[in-house]
DNA sequence: ATATAAGCGAGACGGTACGTCTCGTCTTGTG
DNA sequence: CACAAGACGAGACGTACCGTCTCGCTTATAT
C-alpha cells in the first residue's frame, strides 16, 4: 500500500524558497521586514503550506541559502600563484564590494535567522558555518595541493580564520576596515610568534 | 539661564539597563523573550521612559553591554610566561564553561541586538567590537610588552583572530569543538605560510 | 467557485458584543473604564478579532445596543385607557429606578459611544435615535389606534419629545427632577398655546 | 496676616481658557484631539497650572462655556409678534447653519465633556443645561410677557423640550431634518391631546 | 533687606490604553 | 490529503495621553 493523498507539491516548495531570495536579495529588505505572509504572498502559496514544510521563517531562509538561492556572494579568489597578493587583491575588492551595504544586509539576515531560529534551525548548518567554505577555502586547497602551506594546516580552518573577522565587522560595522584586514591576513598568514 | 524641565531620572536609568542585565543573565531568558514591557516592569518604569530615551530594545542591551552590566564572562587569562600554553588552557576551561549554554545564549542575545537594531544603535559600538577588547587581548599585551610577540603585531587584532571564530561557533553550533580551537590557536600562533 | 479562506467566527462575535454588554451592564463599568483589551479577555477572543471586524469601541458598544444586548431598560408603560396617568405612573417610578445610577451610567455610555465613535459609527444608529422607539413610543402607538391622540400626531415624536429631555436630565444631573417632568410630560400632552 | 506666595496668576487662567476655546472653535478640533497638553502649549502655560486650577480637561472645557469663551452660538430669536412663525423661520436657518457640522461638532465636545468628566464637572452645570436658557428661552419669555401662552407654562421648560430633541439630533445624526423639527415644534405648541 | 512661601514654565516620570503587526494554528472550500 | 485563502488567539510593538513630580525661576508677603 502506498501513501496517501496528494504529494508534496514541489512547485509549491521552490516557489517559496525563491520568493525568500527573492525578497531579500532584490527587494534589499531585512531579515526582519521578511515576514511569513509576505514570503506566502509572493510565492503565491498559503501561509500553512510553509509551516506544514518549515520549522519557521528562519528554516525558510537557512534552507534557500544552503541550496544556494542565496548567496554571501564573494567573488573567487584569483590564483596568480601568489597567495598573499591573491588575498590581499580579492580582500580589497570584496571590501569595496561589501560596502555597497548588500553584503552586510545579507550577512545579518542569515546571522537573524540563525541567532533568532530555534537550536533545530541552527543543526541545519550541520556544523558548516557558509562563508568559511567559499572562495578563501577554495584558493587555499590549490595553494595546499601546490605545497604552499605549511605543514598539516588545514585550509578551511584558515578561511575562517580570515572569514570569521570579516564577517563579524560587515555585520557590526558595515564595513571592514581595508588596513585592517590586509594588515590581519598579513598577521594570519606570517604568524604571532616571532621567528626562532 | 539653566536647564528648564525636570531633570533625567539617573536612578530610572539605572534600573532600565540593570532590569535588562538582571533578566537576560539572571532569568537566562534569550533577546527575544525579554520585552521592553517587561524590563519596564522589572525597573519600575513607565515603557515610555524607555522609548524617551533608548531607539529600542537592542540600544538598552547594547548600552547594558557598553556599561559592563553584561558581560561576555570570560576569565582572564593565566599567565605563566607561557603565551601559547596560557592561552590554550584558558580555551580549554572557557569551552568546558561556554558548554554550559548560558554563554552561547548571551552571545546569541548581543548579536541579535545588534542585528536587529538599526544602524545608529550598531554604531553605539564605535568601532569597537566587545569581546575582542577583553581577556584574551590583556594576556597579549602582557606579552608584548614581555617582549614576546613578533614585531608590529596588534594584540588587539590577534585577540579578534582566535576571538571571533570562537564567538561564530558559539552563536552557530554552540560549543565549540576543543581540538578545532586548540588547532586554530596553534596555527595562529605560528604563521599559515612555511618557514623559509 | 465558493468564497475562500476561514469564515468569520460567528462564535467570537457573539461573544465580543456579550462580553461588552457584561462588563458595561453587570460589572457597572463606564464606558471610560471598558478597554477593548478587557472586553477580548472576557470574550477569549484575540485583540486584532475585534478590530477587524469593528472600527473601534465605540462600534462594539453601538452593535451591542442595537442587537438588544443593551438596553436603557426602560418598563413598559402600562396601559389604564388613561394616556396622562399612564406616563405619569411611569414616568415616577422609572425616575426612582433611573436614581439608582445604573441608568444614568449606562445613557452616559452610550452617549460616550456616539460622541466618540467616528462619524461612521454614528452612522449605524441609521437616524434612529434608540431611547425614542421604545416604552412611551409603544404606550402612544396604542393611543393612537385608540383615537387618543389629535390628529396627524407621530408617537414616536412625542415619544422624542418626552424622552430627550429625560435623557438629558439623566446624562448632565444624575436623576430628572419628578416633578418638573411631571409638568413637561403634562405640558407637551395639552400644547403651549392658549386654547381659542 | 495675609496670604503668602505669589498670587494666581490670572494671565494664566484666561489664557487657558482662552487656549481652550480656540482650538475647539478656531482649529475645530473635537474634544478628543483637544488634550491637555496641547492647551497648555497653546497657552504658553505649564501643564502643573491646569491641573492646580482644573480638575481635568472636562473642567477647563465646562469653564470656559460657563464664561461664555464657547459657545453653542444660537442667534437670536426673531420678535414679529407671530411666535409660532418666528420660531419656525429661526428653527430653519439655524438647521442651515448648524448643517455646516461647526454646531454639532462643538455639541458632541461639550457632550463629551460632561460625559467623560466626573460627577464634579456635571456639578458646575448646576442643573442648568447650557442651551436650554438661551435663544428660544428668551423669546418665550418675551411671549409670556406679552400674554401669548397658556397659563403657568414655564418658558425654560419649553425651550428644553424644543431644544432637547435639536440637540439630540445634532449629535447623533448631524444635521436635524427641518421637517421633522418643523413638525415637532408645532406639536409641542400645539398639544398632543385632542381639542375637545 | 532678606527670608519664606507659593505659583510659574518646562518637561520627565509611572502608568495604561490604543491600534497595528506578526506569529503559528485552525477552518473553510477546491483539486 | 495537500492546497490557497484567510480568520483566529496570542501577545509585543511603539505612540499617545493622563495626571503627578521635580527642576530653576519669579513674585509676592512677612519679618
Amino acid at each position: 500500500m502506498g501513501i496517501r493523498g496528494r504529494p508534496r507539491s514541489e512547485a509549491s516548495h521552490h516557489a517559496v524558497l525563491d520568493a525568500a531570495a527573492k525578497l531579500l536579495e532584490q527587494e534589499r529588505c531585512s531579515y526582519q521586514d521578511l515576514t511569513v505572509e509576505r514570503i506566502a504572498a509572493e510565492a503565491g502559496v498559503g501561509k500553512q503550506t510553509i509551516y506544514r514544510w518549515w520549522k519557521n521563517k528562519a528554516g525558510v531562509v537557512l534552507e534557500a541559502l544552503l541550496t544556494g538561492r542565496l548567496k554571501l556572494d564573494f567573488e573567487p579568489v584569483p590564483n596568480t600563484g601568489d597567495l598573499r597578493a591573491d588575498l590581499m587583491s580579492w580582500l580589497d575588492s570584496e571590501i569595496t564590494r561589501a560596502g555597497g551595504e548588500d553584503t552586510a544586509v545579507m550577512a545579518r539576515s542569515l546571522m537573524a535567522a540563525l541567532v533568532t531560529g530555534g537550536e533545530e534551525t541552527r543543526a541545519l548548518l550541520n556544523g558548516g558555518i557558509v562563508w568559511e567554505g567559499m572562495a578563501v577555502a577554495e584558493r587555499l586547497r590549490a595553494e595546499q595541493e601546490a605545497g604552499g602551506l605549511r605543514e598539516g594546516v588545514d585550509p578551511s580552518m584558515v578561511a575562517a580564520t580570515i572569514m570569521d573577522p570579516f564577517i563579524i565587522r560587515l555585520i557590526t560595522v558595515g564595513s571592514p576596515d581595508p588596513e585592517w584586514m590586509r594588515a590581519q591576513l598579513d598577521m594570519v598568514l606570517t604568524g604571532i610568534l616571532p621567528r626562532d
